[in-house]
DNA sequence: ACCGTGAATGTTAGCGTTCACAATCGTCGC
DNA sequence: GCGACGATTGTGAACGCTAACATTCACGGT
């Protein structure tokens, strides 16, 4: 609000200005107790007049805690994990942290030894894994000792500490709508199975399955690419009695739809299509996806909760888990005439 | 590589396990000259004996200079958005600093200052803008005196830094195709005209068919969203003489698909429909999106060599712009039956 | 009036680095 | 064979802040 003068002000001319002892801005810019009003107000003055902002910086240098959270997650660009990410920049800042991501180009554990590396020169005190795939998970655990491993998605087997989101139960809404809609052969296009979420939605897709009586053997599987998705697609010209696919995430759904159009069979007229994520687009997909929306948000905003908890010395507490809600749109119709699945 | 013992080393600790001072450890951290070999070896041994890492904190504090570099973004998760910020983040992190994003929930300048205040709290070096909106641009350069402001993406007018892509070159590659296809009654679906790339892209389309002698008027505008999209192409049904629609992103050519769709018109049959960005998706669209691809990527990397490059101390110099290249897929095509435009 | 007590403020040390300035060492020229 | 000069290394003081420990002051109880 006021005129630069050079250099940038420091405690000690605010407490030059304010005529007290550098400590007691500190105090005052830090809300301790016991200041008297009077004081207080002078310090406040020289504060604003100066246009005094406290240095980061030194604050974390003597505080010995770099106020960094480190983010990891892959280089693909997906929605929920940018939403993630975002959500957790901006809970970082709201609680006084600085949030940082390094991505993982690749999934081997070299990439992750770099970004670890890279991590722990920047000092972090805590880190996000938005990559649910197990082995960056396991390295995560291994080499960034020392600081707490926040799980955003993924499983938290064992004591873990994360933000569990009920992957399992968005996977069954989404068969369950289709089964309920009258459909029997219902496909699951999977992630990669080294991935905690794609396990999750295959596991949710079969029992559902199986508690209706159905088969659900060989998932296909992709690695949530809408190219991926378009290949599983294509093979379902080999299973004409196919009437349903759950598709592990939008991008993948919408190659199936792409696939199914191209060989020649209508959605949902002849086949429904149900994807997770809900993208933005879905609404506006060819036919619009009916799909499993997750808070991504509050996903992010957990995560940062998580790790304000542990980085004071909290121990990892289960909370509940987040349940995604089935949106439905204009993928899914009952099966033009029921068919049975082929003994 | 080591057993942890306890706290971290320091500068100090090395110093004592090489027998040397402390700054001679600087020294070979540092890759400062004249460093006798054999003394060199010494001290990097000791640093891996005890898996010394330098303290970046202390290393700003004194060099007075925080390493911070601030990405403001929307909060909106667009491919292109969020391409430039990974590839930011790496860049910068490969450059030795730390980026890290700031969002903007809305383009207000409430919002804006909010951001603004955090970054110069952050104490950044360098702010880079990933919105390309005039306002919040030109909120950039008065708010965050003192640090240089480099714009990725958007209008570098009166000597501004950043990376300029050219935008007018993409949309008339994009215009010129459907002209070439033999289109005469092509409509641009815009982005929001106080986003310079929006201005840029619509002076493209409106240049190239002046040339043409077509008449190039009344642009549809949306906000770049999905649904901005269908609602442009919704309001196509008044025009049956459109069979060419260039939209400036492809989440609006996604919407403008299914708008075409629901009102009747086949693609490319009836329109022909060229999108902007060349997102993943967009060539698993129904049809296929012809696109301009741009190198996300490179507007990232070159984001982060201007902010180098004005860190230290240099003057905005003025960079090739980038050319983003046309993709050609299934949703062009020569219009079935040539039409004249309408007197 | 004296001391204890707690509120309010000040003083002194660092935090782990780098910078600026010595100090030391060897080697070369004459 | 001595001083110079450059190479090499060391010493002390910041950087801006907070933690820990004084110190001062006012006031109530005895």
């Amino acid at each position: 609000m006021t005129v630069e003068e050079g250099r940038r002000p420091v405690l000690a001319d605010v407490a030059r200005v304010a005529g007290v002892s550098h400590q007691t801005v500190s105090r005052v810019v830090n809300g301790a107790d016991h200041i008297r009003p009077a004081t207080r107000d002078k310090v406040l003055a020289a504060i604003d007049e100066l246009g005094y902002r406290p240095n980061t910086t030194a604050r974390a240098l003597v505080r010995g805690r770099s106020g960094i959270i480190g983010v990891v997650a892959t280089a693909a660009v997906e929605f929920g994990t940018a939403s993630i990410e975002r959500t957790i920049e901006l809970a970082a800042s709201e609680a006084g942290f600085l949030a940082t991501s390094v991505n993982l180009p690749e999934l081997t554990p070299k990439a992750f030894a770099r970004a670890a590396e890279h991590l722990r020169t920047l000092g972090v005190e805590a880190v996000v894994m938005v990559v649910g795939h197990d082995e960056a998970l396991r390295l995560a655990r291994a080499q960034t000792v020392g600081v707490p491993v926040v799980i955003a998605q993924g499983d938290l087997g064992e004591g873990a500490a994360g933000v569990g989101v009920d992957q399992v139960a968005g996977s069954r809404a989404a068969t369950r709508h289709l089964l309920d809609l009258g459909h029997r052969a219902v496909v699951h296009v999977a992630g990669p199975l080294d991935w905690a979420e794609a396990r999750a939605r295959l596991e949710g897709w079969r029992a559902t399955m199986h508690e209706a009586g159905l088969a659900a053997e060989d998932p296909l599987v992709g690695d949530w690419s809408s190219q991926s998705g378009y290949e599983a697609g294509l093979l379902l010209r080999d299973r004409p009695d196919v009437t349903g696919v759950v598709a592990a995430n939008d991008q993948m759904a919408l190659g199936v739809l792409r696939a199914l159009h191209e060989t020649g069979r209508r959605v949902p007229h002849d086949v429904s299509v149900v994807g997770f994520d809900d993208i933005p687009e879905a609404g506006y997909l060819l036919p619009p996806l009916t799909t499993v929306r997750q808070d991504f948000a509050a996903i992010g905003r957990r995560a940062v909760e998580t790790v304000r908890h542990l980085v004071d010395g909290g121990s990892p507490e289960p909370a509940p888990l987040l349940v995604p809600e089935l949106v439905v749109r204009e993928s899914t119709a009952p099966p033009t005439r029921p068919r049975r699945t082929p003994a």
